[in-house]
DNA sequence: ATGCAGTTTGTTAGCGCTAACAATCTCCGT
DNA sequence: ACGGAGATTGTTAGCGCTAACAAACTGCAT
């Protein structure tokens, strides 16, 4: 590019060539930009004007280098491409957006202390003034627990009493619910299609469904176990589908009770004549499942917003007790569900 | 926290700290850190140590003001609930890291030129180094195209001719593929279900299937249209069901698909006996659906990485030629397809 | 021994911004 | 008309880092 005939050069304007151009000083643009009180009228017109003509752009570096803050925030997540973790993230981005922070991303493969450690760490060297960890698995909060971080630092997801402060959904209730709903049409007992050991998720839907049954006298079948996968739900559909006594399934999410409705049908076992079918998510999908998917609806949305909401209070606010924020899932019937055949 | 009392301040560390303590000048710890020739190892390994000591970590605002670069790209996704979206911004943030830098999301509700052109400047508010703009409708894309940005930007999504360096998939090209293999079992045409007019996948999609007919001799029957949500597929089966002569369906993607799958089902139309169904993407569930959906299959993740390659390129190669990449879909066979009834 | 090339380190000056304080300027009551 | 409280602006000093140059030190050929 150089230098054009007028002689002026084409390096973004600064904050001085605004003052100049408007004829303050840079600390008045400052105090315009900022904000700040006692600024004529006038004065402000005259920066703004100047701000416009140069296209002026205010550059972030400088400004977080002598406050502070960076006004970003960022975000470990895992496998960003399940419909959990992608709502999620939206949800903190928006929320961060209209709270006036940046959202740095940074998505794992795995969850296992180190790597969560790593995440953690390269972005606050990116300078983050908090982080949000999408932690389902057990190791990752444990992990987190653990964190020797200087960053304030919210967790989603579900889980127990940890240091950090964390959102998670009524695991337990949901589970609850749907099993409970089972009961009471009649059925002698659920089976459970539980996710991987090491999620919380799973173990807390486990424990709703699980204690749900004792609570009312049931038999507390032997749990299958699936990988969140449509894949995994499929083949543990197979294997369910040759037991003779089923007549109920509670799925720990939609993505397996898709592939066990999938077994199911090519196993010609009718659901739900024989066999009804609860899963857990109610992802947009499970409405024009075959049959439609009675399931427990989670706001992932609303889970992640709410993580950053305690997050920004930490931030902004004084100091937080560590606080532990649950959201409520609540059951959607669809037709995947009916009374006991074997009465 | 105030001062502890050895008299050592809580404050982060700075290099001057780090230099103190190895006995150097900062500067040298500037060398060190950024793996300047001419440092003596052992000087090297004092250094080290001081920094692992003190536990110090470089201010990336102090860095990125001084050397004009922030290490960082910015995304600008729409709805990154979708499969579609969630994995390339999945995928971009992989390649990003491998590449070095951080990753500012930032996500549209609407993808009208304002909101993007918003959207990007806000990202070069904060400094990113590179914008990619995931765009999958005519309007981002011409918003894109006219973009006053001084940020390099490569674009990801369908579209043609702009100039932005754009990453895309065949769409026209799997679209023919699909029509053709079901004209070639037979079928005298094939109904498409497409996606918004606005979205450049569609549109390419949806031309791809018309030039395949047109090719073939096939009459071109009238185009359904839906959001490319399992809901309006499940809308446009209904309608689409209604119709005596349909013995195949191309669908824009496999959402909308699975929606016409219930939908169809609900009519009493067998799929594929009756009908034969294509969907687009291949997502991860199509394998489970009732039946199994033959789709095309596009590596959303590969087209992420392609993109953030073609940004990076740009910004640290020479000048880079403003490229059009293509990545190729590929069809994948399942159980929703037969040959025509109707012979 | 002596000088010169190359290596290794240190010193200085910003990058563009805000915080803190200093200097003016207003306007009012007396 | 005069003092002072407030409003409005300007000046100075960094934030923590790297770039550019300067200084000191090494080794080896002479």
């Amino acid at each position: 590019m150089g230098t054009d005939s007028t002689g002026a050069d084409q390096r973004q304007p600064v904050m001085a060539d605004v003052a100049k151009l408007a004829g303050v000083s840079h600390q008045t643009v400052s105090r315009v930009l900022n904000g700040a009180p006692h600024v004529r009228p006038d004065t402000r017109d005259r920066v703004l004007a100047a701000i416009r003509e140069l296209d002026y752009r205010p550059n972030s570096a400088a400004r977080a280098l002598v406050t502070r803050r960076s006004q970003t925030l960022g975000v470990v997540s895992f496998d960003s491409t399940l419909y959990g973790p992608a709502s999620m993230l939206d949800g903190i981005e928006r929320a961060a957006r209209s709270a006036g922070y940046f959202v740095s991303v940074t998505s794992l493969r795995s969850l296992d202390g180190r790597s969560v450690q790593e995440a953690v760490d390269r972005l606050r060297d990116q300078g983050v003034e908090g982080v949000v960890v999408i932690a389902p698995q057990t190791s990752a909060v444990s992990a987190v627990s653990r964190l020797s971080s200087s960053v304030p630092l919210v967790a989603v997801g579900s889980g127990d009493q940890t240091r950090v402060p964390m959102v998670s959904v009524g695991n337990r209730y949901g589970a609850g619910e749907a099993t409970g709903y089972l009961l009471d049409l009649g059925h002698r007992t659920v089976h459970h299609l539980a996710g991987p050991a090491n999620w919380l998720e799973s173990q807390d839907r486990e424990e709703g469904w699980r204690l749900t049954l004792q609570a009312a006298g049931a038999p507390v079948p032997e749990v299958e176990r699936g990988d969140w996968s449509a894949r995994s739900g499929y083949q543990a559909g197979l294997r369910i589908a040759r037991l003779p006594d089923v007549t109920a399934v509670f799925c720990a999410n939609d993505h397996m009770a898709l592939g066990l409705l999938r077994a199911f049908h090519e196993a010609g076992r009718h659901v739900p004549q024989e066999i009804s079918v609860i899963g857990f998510d109610d992802i947009p999908e499970a409405a024009y499942f075959t049959p439609p998917l009675t399931t427990v609806r989670q706001d992932f949305g609303e889970l992640g917003r709410r993580a950053l909401e305690l997050l920004v209070g930490e931030l902004e606010g004084a100091v937080s007790p560590p606080a532990q924020v649950q959201v409520s899932p609540e059951l959607v019937l669809r037709r995947s569900v009916g009374p006991s055949a074997r009465r």
